[in-house]
DNA sequence: TTGACATGTCGGGAGTTCCCGACACATCAT
DNA sequence: ATGATGTGTCGGGAACTCCCGACATGTCAA
């Protein structure tokens, strides 16, 4: 389930289809093409299948082809597990001295 | 290098050793303790040697013990990277009306 | 109907992850 | 010094990931 989403994020090629789509819907083939450089076509279908099973990306046919578009919903989960961690990051200057405080224990 | 973080989350144990370190730091054995019931030791080291090398934690002796603490700066990247898709799952009516008009093309 | 094209899937090999029991080492208490 | 304790690491097995070439299926064009 919400496992699938971490999985799917793992691997910097599906992060860079998924930055793809964010510009628009593409066919499977374009896709492969992008990659092309680096992978088979089955390879990317691989990865496609990760997002979709993630629920990432959805696809529909389109007569010869197949249409693959983003479906970022997902994503929000991973956002919201990261939310609590952002202020630890993003250091005030109070959370800085308790941080401190803590180290010279 | 960056590919290390998304790697790092991508194994449940190893999100909720991040969780239980934003509630202070912690000896190894503490962290071992608290997923006994599912992981031997070993395996837990295992896991926090993976966040090590995602600059995730930071560990330092104590005496007989080992302090584990939570650097979680290399998680502000992954929430970067996130940002360009929020606007896409926190839809607003116009960028609602922008996606119907391309799925209809 | 036939051929070309777009795509999914299968079989399998190489590498990696995940996990454990066992061992090694250092530190502390006595 | 000795023994107990906390921790890292090793050896190895099971499962999984990643990738490819080859094949199967379905759609369109002629």
């Amino acid at each position: 389930m919400s496992d699938a989403v971490y999985l799917a994020l793992a691997h910097p090629v599906r992060r860079r289809v998924l930055q793809v789509l964010a510009g628009g819907p593409r066919t499977a083939g374009e896709l492969a093409g992008e990659f092309a450089a680096e992978l088979s076509r089955p390879a990317v279908a691989e990865h496609l299948a990760v997002l979709k099973k993630a629920g990432l990306v959805r696809d529909e046919p389109r007569g010869r082809h197949r249409h693959y578009r983003l479906t970022p919903e997902p994503l929000a989960e991973v956002a919201d597990w990261l939310t609590p961690f952002e202020r630890y990051w993003r250091r005030t200057l109070r959370d800085l001295a308790e941080f401190v405080e803590e180290e010279d224990v």
